[in-house]
DNA sequence: TAATTTACTAAACAGTGTTCAGTAACTTTG
DNA sequence: CAAAGTTACTGAACACTGTTTAGTAAATTA
């Protein structure tokens, strides 16, 4: 009898179908406009259906992170490409700048928000992330290894990296770069000239 | 007649106590449960109240938020005596870690939350912001003028700096930090050796 | 003292995450 | 094929949220 394996698919398709939705949801309208009620009418069953598939709010972020992850992975992957480490380090960079501005919403869910943390328990490994931030570290390894850049530890200056371009990227989207007094296209000349110097700094003269 | 004065006079107290409040409750409860009937329940009055002296709830988490950079520059005035800029760069950076450990309620205000922010109007100066950006500038100016370090401008690194700390600090507060799979005291010691390789790879060697 | 202004409140609105009793449809059993 | 059991789903409820507004009591002015 195929039925238990028919309910177990169907099930599943259902768990995509509401996270399918969280993602549109989340991807337009945002943040806090995202709640239970609004995932569930999308899907055009009652809010409580939700909560049969998922334990809380905190588990459909986290897959809708995982989601955010996968499409960031696919803008990372094309870079393997890129024979020099160096530049690729910086292309990453590029990449990050690129993703934080066009998915700003992903951006939040998957470097920002509490939320989608909450469902790892402690000690449980953060996979997505750790996955991300492997491309990272493997690339400046390969810097380090060509003496491409002066750094000791691949995995301190991978985070390193991430914590400058991270900082760039929330001060900018948190409005603190006001204290620049400047235009949004001269802010956006500032992130760049920012990854050229950081470029320049960790490299060997 | 000193009644309207004296009704004026009034008027500030009541201001000054609803700031009060929510500074408390925003201190001790975190942003999440800072709602407008938690801060007027704590000065017995009812939420309306609040209303007849705050346009909305973002005009008192501003008000907090100033609260948040009068401890910080509190913190950071002592800091002018230290007469070598670049060691004083440097204790600006401990200063930092330290407050967003010590007041992580406040430091999300002040440079993470979008809602204090909402009422600054376009191209309106962000004073608070920009005192203590000042104090941090003038910091790396003195750099660039005694030839300690190899910056060009001093806007930008005074803006990269600070990204680069607000980033660990960001990263290390939001949970990212598990991707390095490490103890709390690891993360710790992580942050200030970044510190520490940052006035490095900005110093003149 | 009467009229006006001021300061405040209670209630309402539309929204939130989550739980749970009840029900209808589907599946298994006899 | 009918009865029993299981599964999937819903509607309503609970305790919250920011904000608006009509109504009221007290303070001030005339």
């Amino acid at each position: 009898m195929g039925i238990i394996e028919r309910k177990e698919r169907e099930k599943q398709e259902m768990r995509d179908r509401i996270v399918e939705a969280a993602t549109e949801v989340f991807a337009e309208e945002g943040y806090e406009k995202t709640s239970i009620r609004n995932i569930a009418e999308r899907i055009e069953y009652s809010p409580g259906t939700i909560y049969l598939y998922f334990k809380d709010k905190n588990e459909v972020l986290f897959a809708v992170q995982k989601v955010g992850f996968d499409m960031m992975r696919e803008e990372m992957a094309p870079l393997q490409q890129i024979k020099n480490p160096l530049k690729r380090l910086k292309a990453i960079g590029e990449m990050y700048f690129r993703f934080s501005m066009e998915h700003p919403q992903h951006y939040s869910l998957m470097f920002v928000l509490m939320a989608p943390m909450e469902v790892l328990e402690e000690h449980k490994p953060w996979h997505k992330g750790q996955e991300a931030f492997a491309f990272l570290e493997n690339t400046v390894q390969e810097c380090i290894d060509k003496k491409l850049i002066h750094a000791k530890s691949a995995k301190d200056y991978a985070f390193y990296s991430w914590a400058f371009l991270h900082g760039l990227v929330m001060l900018n989207n948190s409005c603190r770069v006001r204290v620049m007094e400047q235009t949004d296209e001269e802010n956006r000349d500032l992130m760049e000239r920012a990854l050229n110097e950081w470029i320049k700094m960790i490299k060997n003269h």
